[in-house]
DNA sequence: TTACCATCTGTAGCAACTACAGACTCAAGA
DNA sequence: TCTTGAGTCTGTAGTTGCTACAGATGGTAA
């Protein structure tokens, strides 16, 4: 499997495919005569991981962690746990912050009287207490 | 004013303030014979514009883009509405987003039987289908 | 053969800061 | 007066998670 035909797999750039490789996330493959990289099914399978976990808001700091945990399958899942729990709660949070902003920003555009700047309540708001 | 204290009356970081006159946010301000930063009414004015607005989410560029219009007073104020508005739906888009992912995670970490990583429901779901 | 694509390495760019390093200025205390 | 500590200066590099080149090969189809 070439890295083309990886990333289409996976819905991933080609870029960002040697970018893990990089990193160290995604194990370096072996590599034809032509020094193309040529992947294994075990590439597919973890490159399917990561993205999966990208797609959840996991950082790739969490997403290493995680494919660390789960390479050792005899240790109980708490620490998988943990951390997903963790970003839930980490999602909580910006969904709250988000919310509590979108509500401020909607009283201002509210408070938009459609004349010159001058009087725009919008300006006037971002301005000095 | 030093730049110690338009940081402190800004919420800001010193680092920040001078990020945001390299970058032509903040106009540079006249300088003391040391070549310390000497920021006058004017520069707190538009520092807490530009605060403000971060605060409210906006990017630097919107904020560059509010801190033109508004400085044209006779112009309508039709074009800082719009802003606004896009950055609204904008908000809107990433709290939906972020509420759909937060539903599949807390599925994801319902799932979870709190055996070994062998059985782990969570590192079974970010695995190839 | 020639065109065109994929792949290779390495580097630089994006947002919006933040964190140094190494040099200076300034005010207060011993 | 000397010194100590804090604030300031410039310039550069780091952060996250990619993305976009540039310039060189490799592979394939008409």
């Amino acid at each position: 499997m070439k890295i083309g035909e990886l990333a289409n797999a996976t819905a991933t750039k080609v870029e960002t495919v040697r970018y893990y490789e990089k990193i160290g996330l995604l194990p370096p493959p072996a590599r034809t005569a032509a020094n193309y990289r040529a992947y294994g099914s075990e590439h597919l399978a973890r490159l399917s991981f990561i993205r999966r976990a990208r797609d959840l808001g996991f950082t790739l700091e969490a997403v290493r962690e995680l494919l660390t945990l789960s390479d050792d399958k005899s240790q109980p899942c708490e620490a998988v746990d943990a951390i997903a729990r963790t970003h839930l709660i980490d999602i909580d949070r910006k969904v709250a912050d988000l919310t509590a902003l979108r509500t401020e920003l909607d009283k201002v555009i509210g408070s938009c009287r459609h004349g010159t700047v001058a009087e725009c309540k919008i300006v006037e708001t971002l301005g000095p207490r």
